[in-house]
DNA sequence: TCTTGACTTACAGTTGGCTTTAAGTTGTAT
DNA sequence: ATACAACTTAAAGCCAACTGTAAGTCAAGA
């Protein structure tokens, strides 16, 4: 069974033009293509493209994206690198989760920070609360901003 | 105190030339100017300059973060709207540690895939292999992927 | 006063990841 | 056989977020 690329977009949720820009910058090396010239995807080529969608989820470039295609390509000799490229990105991941968990702490002050001005009517309110109000969630992060300074 | 951009772009870990194109952008209307022309930054502007940092991380767009410094400066009218602000990033934030959980499991995955079939000298070993050696952690991916066929 | 390094602006260039356009081809339905 | 939608390529365009260049100005030390 047989897709063209607008099925296929539409199954991946993607425009027909990525998957076009994708295949030129050789991200789909297992493409085939029909007498014609028409490309014609594969149900199994929907792993090729799950792995390209987890890839990028995870922040890889394009270009690394393509050199893990390519090292696919070439077989059970390449097992070592791919797995090596996976852990490195994994490890990107990790960090990215431990950013985004930083993120989240100061983005929750800053809410607390909000509805506490709101609710007196002015942000003035904060430069007279005393340490003590201030939710311990907090506390880390307002030392660290001392240290800042 | 005063810092020129220079001290404060390595005190930020930024180049001199990325807090130019932010003021340019309106994303620092806190900054002063010396006599001659040059950008004053005062130990208070720390603050901003990190809430900035923090709207970034959080993956906030330029054009948003100006209109967030733009409220700011219009004083405690606006508490309300940028309370909202905050709330729609802390969404943002939320979903996109929901995407890198699930991103991560792939990974996890992936690596197990690629140490296996490192161990075994070829990736042929998971054509041949019965699910319930598959570690269970991966089971629902599996399955999800077996519904997109 | 003069040198020197860091600053200033305006503007062009770069990178990454697409998206659009134009001109032409394929393949299915009538 | 013909029409028509969906495909093809090459090349240009777009957007965000910088980054680099050129020409000139500022300010601190010898």
């Amino acid at each position: 069974m047989f897709y063209t690329i607008g099925e296929m977009a539409q199954r991946l949720n993607v425009a027909p033009s990525t998957l076009r820009y994708y295949d030129k910058e050789g991200l789909l090396p297992f493409v085939e293509r029909s007498s014609g010239g028409i490309r014609m995807f594969k149900d199994e080529d929907m792993e090729w493209l799950r792995m390209l969608g987890c890839l990028k989820k995870a922040g890889m470039p394009l270009k690394e994206i393509r050199s893990f295609m390519e090292l696919s390509r070439q077989g059970d000799a390449t097992i070592n690198r791919r797995l090596e490229l996976i852990e490195k990105q994994r490890q990107s991941v990790l960090e990215q989760q431990r950013q985004l968990k930083e993120t989240l702490l100061m983005l929750d002050y800053k809410r607390w920070y909000y509805q506490t001005a709101q609710a007196a009517g002015t942000c003035a309110v904060h430069e007279t609360m005393p340490l003590d109000q201030v939710p311990e969630q907090f506390r880390p992060l307002m030392a660290e901003w001392e240290a800042e300074k």
